[in-house]
DNA sequence: TCTTGCCATGCAACCGGTTGCATGGCAAAT
DNA sequence: ATTTGCCATGCAACCGGTTGCATGGCAAGA
């Protein structure tokens, strides 16, 4: 353990006396090399590389302006929704030049305006997945700074949203198919969007197939909330499940599980977002969406607005569709009563938005 | 779509203006308020509140040398390792005000350094989470910026190690316990300090339990690359598997399904970092610890170096555990070859750094 | 009433780049 | 040989804060 001084990075001007040139010059070498002489930009760039030169980007950002940084914030990092989107959107930002900054909001709306109060004189623009801000701040930041919302549907904002809306279809007429008369919706965070689209999508397919349709709230998207609520569901008097997330779904398994219901045969549960693929036990039916895709598309929509110094409000729907593994089965004869095991029906095999998945182990 | 211009953030000349001081006493208002009238203070912040001012961070940056960030680069954000890791270093990192840069280098030295060049000026230090980087670019590094560095064992820096040892050996006595005699390492990336502790690990413990190693290389720490090895693993003669991480287990748990093979009956499998948890089935048997705490420890070892000005090289031991769950079973009379399935050996339980789950679905 | 001293505030240089404009030198044109 | 013009480079102001030092005003002490 020893107090060290850093030795300070050359600047500008340790170049330039190196070389025998101004600073202007090593800005030009570096930023405008088709100005200069090839051979000074070779010099310059010798003698930067030699020192360990490293241009200050904070210094650069004061005068041009441009910072070249993101940021993203999510509500919940080890969400494992959130990793791949930000894996893409990093490596998107990261092609077009940009470093990123990343925020963990930890579904706090507060939390989330203060990270980026914190970011916004740093960064040339946001991606704010599934924000849980109010509309009125987040337009506010959108007059200083470009925006982009990843599951959130705010009119005049740039915006992707995985819609759920086909897939809630699908898993519902999945669910009719096989035989079942009602369903209860597990629902999320209230103040998420996507919580909003698959609770209505839930309710008119349900309309459109004459389900009788109940509702529990978990209170956190997690799989500790969805055993919580096993008893209520149990006590509900429906012969199926359709979840917030995969998450709540999985939890719900367990509780099942627990209490000695078997899946599928006497209860069918659905997830959503498909984050745990064929990992669960019995492995979990669920509406699948390609999540990568929307950090992508949201990280290209930033940059090419930041590029053009337009703001478009682009509307971006990304698909979803049903993944059908081996927790959904023809309804009981009556609700989480007894009934015979059946083979899933073949029907299900080339119903539009319907695919179905070998369970991998 | 309509190009449009930011309203410019106001500065702190423009409090200055409208408080009617100068722009000293703006910036010591908010950096250095003991020095001024309280009166003063108040009607500073009042305008500054009123137009909206938010200081620039950059600019701050550029005077006093500090950033306020630092950066956590990872191999692969979409490795369930790292989020939970990522988010305790960053949830500890906004607590001591610091914001948080992130990159992932997708396994790739080269790109790992080119971000850590991108980002070396705008930053105060870095968490290197399972660095590729050659030691020497390491070391280069850490010359100008505080590292500390998570799974990586570079003498003379601070780093925080997950210390898989005690794990790995009570995961070999547990095989040995249970009657096997053989086993097989699959091994993960090269360049990880993870790997190579692990594959030791195991090396010395199988001496020690006298039982016969083999070792299978997986290309990738990932689901397809751990289906890909198991035909190397079942023409092998041995009766258990341990695996660099979960993802490689739970890929031969697939690949051995597949060709019929029955865990635990007829083999046995431990996976390490147990991140799939009890999700997989059969619920994996694996080497567990608390990745959020590497995280969170790295990230208070770093701004502690920062707000001291000193660096130190601790070297921070994380300790690990088995935790049984169900692919873990008495060996078969031969490798491969059908044998009558036991009931686990209730020994298991009590023996130190051994952990008896029931399987949560 | 005049001096002393402190405290609140302002001035101006500086951090490390960028960039509009000025300048000087050299080649081509006259 | 002189003028013209362009191209490569330098000068210096600026981006938005911070901070050492100077200054002015007011209260306490003489």
């Amino acid at each position: 353990m020893r107090t060290i001084k850093m030795n300070p990075s050359p600047t500008i001007s340790d170049v330039a006396k190196a070389a025998g040139v101004s600073t202007a010059t090593v800005s030009r070498a570096f930023s405008r090399p088709e100005m200069l002489r090839e051979e000074t930009v070779i010099q310059v760039r010798f003698h930067a590389t030699r020192l360990g030169y490293l241009p200050n980007l904070a210094a650069r950002a004061l005068s041009t302006g441009r910072q070249g940084n993101i940021a993203i914030v999510v509500p919940d990092i080890a969400n494992p929704f959130f990793p791949p989107l930000l894996k893409a959107a990093q490596t998107a930002a990261d092609l077009a030049g940009y470093s990123v900054f990343l925020g963990d909001s930890d579904e706090d709306p507060e939390r989330e305006q203060r990270l980026v109060n914190k970011l916004v004189m740093q960064v040339e623009g946001f991606i704010l997945a599934s924000s849980r801000m109010p509309n009125k701040q987040i337009l506010e930041l959108s007059e200083r700074q470009s925006v982009v919302l990843i599951n959130r549907d705010t009119p005049g904002l740039p915006r992707v949203l995985i819609d759920t809306v086909a897939g809630i279809n699908a898993a519902v007429a999945h669910l009719a198919e096989l035989g079942h008369r009602s369903l209860v919706y597990i629902s999320g965070p209230a103040a998420s969007w996507s919580d909003q689209q698959r609770r209505s999508a839930v309710s008119s397919a349900a309309v459109l197939h004459k389900m009788k349709l109940e509702s529990v709230h978990a209170r956190h998207p997690s799989f500790d909330a969805g055993r919580e609520i096993t008893s209520a569901v149990i006590g509900m008097d429906v012969t199926a499940a359709i979840t917030f997330d995969d998450f709540v779904a999985h939890g719900l398994l367990a509780g099942l599980a627990e209490q000695g219901v078997v899946v599928p045969r006497d209860f069918s549960v659905i997830g959503c977002d498909d984050v745990l693929g064929a990992s669960t036990y019995p492995a979990l039916t669920s509406v699948s969406a390609r999540c990568d895709e929307a950090g992508r598309m949201a990280a290209d929509l930033l940059m090419s607005n930041l590029q053009m110094d337009k703001r478009d409000d682009t509307r971006c729907l990304l698909e979803t569709w049903l993944v059908v593994r081996d927790t959904t089965a023809p309804a009981p004869d009556s609700s989480l009563s007894r009934a015979k095991k059946k083979a899933h029906p073949k029907s299900a095999i080339g119903t539009p938005g319907v695919m179905r998945m070998r369970s991998t182990v």
